[in-house]
DNA sequence: TAGATTGTTAATCGATTAACAATC
DNA sequence: TAGATTGTTAATCGATTAACAATC
């Protein structure tokens, strides 16, 4: 069964624009990458099968609207046992796309750059970290990782080489508009930022900037009413 | 002219539970605090007056909502001109209670830990980490930031004393879920995750697990449809 | 005045949820 | 069979958006 086949309930086929008919709405696409950041885990933790329930208990999202998101796709779970998990995981990587591996170029050597280079919140999701660049003289050449420190002039030829199409930046905020600038002239479409910098780039480029303080904000609201 | 009375246009007042007349939707709330992230940020940029349209380019949230989420609450704006960005901030704050100090505990000293206590992003918030633990003896003692590393074991006393209301956890997977029941214990009601744990808690307690590959599977999606 | 931008309406669209038959 | 959980419907609710008068 084809995924235009699958998002096309009504058997109606828009083949004046096939993508449009394909496209995730943005709620579901977020909501699809939460389940497998769970499922990911669960997996990892030897957890064969998972109910609605225990994945709303973990993402809070609503259980039936779970079993609607998925069932828009096809039948994946079992009813009075659940979902398998691993089968749920390839399921969803296959509607998000991201079946495959992509590079991602890391910025900034410092501590918060460490923490990401040796975590594997993103190679779990298939992202891996090809490039890691510093401005800083007494960095370039040491290993993080499985990484050498490259200067960040080589930004240009590495993006070219290794097909990078996710720039991290773990810098300065005074250096974080700079860099986005180099990333955009190089053809990167998707920025990552760690910094506070706001970041202005052209429309066809995506910036998500990190903010846990305010997803605290937000969690301190509901506790303190 | 008081909170209630601005959420409450119709007029009716609900005597009965006046604090759920008073709360926030979660998506009011949600886009409220990444207002409040790019004003901030505005601020620190000497910029003196913002439009919706520039909130809009930088949070992605459509300007007329950002307008119709603001003018719930007072009228802010001046029209043909914009918002004043100070003004805006503390009415913001006020709208999420979060005018004031709030204390948190790091756990984990490593690269993760150091980069978060080293960071502004939650001191311009009003969240000021007043305790890092570590279980780690050759940490232990040291000093990170304007503080220095204590053993977990004191956990309970410090929570208490420093009257802590979120615990953030840089610490492996492995540990994750051992800590987040010893905070439970000790009475703290917001556990902000960043190991790839998933955590079992007590219904009261919130969780929020960081998840940046989460968020880049998000951005790659549309990227690649 | 002319230009810009807010505040607000009205219409639409998608998200959310309870409920329950189907079925493992 | 009995219990559990999915898949799906139908109804409701809130989010989203275009449009534009008000006004700085």
């Amino acid at each position: 069964m084809t995924f235009q086949e699958l998002t096309s309930p009504s058997g109606v086929v828009h083949e004046e624009d096939p993508s449009a008919a394909e496209r995730l709405s943005l709620g579901v696409a977020a909501r699809l990458s939460r389940y497998l950041q769970v499922l990911t885990q669960a997996k990892k933790m030897g957890k064969e099968t998972i109910s609605s329930q225990e994945l709303s208990d973990y993402t809070h999202v609503n259980s039936t609207q779970i079993r609607r998101d998925l069932s828009g796709f096809g039948k994946f779970g079992k009813r009075g046992v659940g979902y398998n998990v691993e089968s749920l995981v390839s399921q969803i990587r296959k509607i998000l796309r991201t079946a495959g591996q992509h590079n991602i170029a890391l910025f900034g050597a410092g501590h918060l750059g460490k923490a990401i280079a040796s975590s594997d919140i993103f190679a779990d999701h298939g992202f891996r970290v090809v490039a890691i660049f510093d401005v800083d003289p007494s960095k370039v050449g040491t290993a993080v990782g499985s990484q050498t420190v490259r200067h960040t002039s080589e930004l240009r030829q590495m993006v070219e080489d290794e097909d990078i199409v996710v720039g991290v930046l773990a810098v300065p905020t005074a250096a974080a508009q700079d860099l986005a600038d180099e990333l955009v002239q190089a053809g990167v479409k998707i920025i990552f930022n760690y910094s506070e910098s706001l970041l202005a780039v052209p429309p066809e480029v995506t910036v998500h900037t990190s903010s846990p303080a305010v997803d605290l904000l937000y969690a301190l609201y509901f506790y303190l009413t």
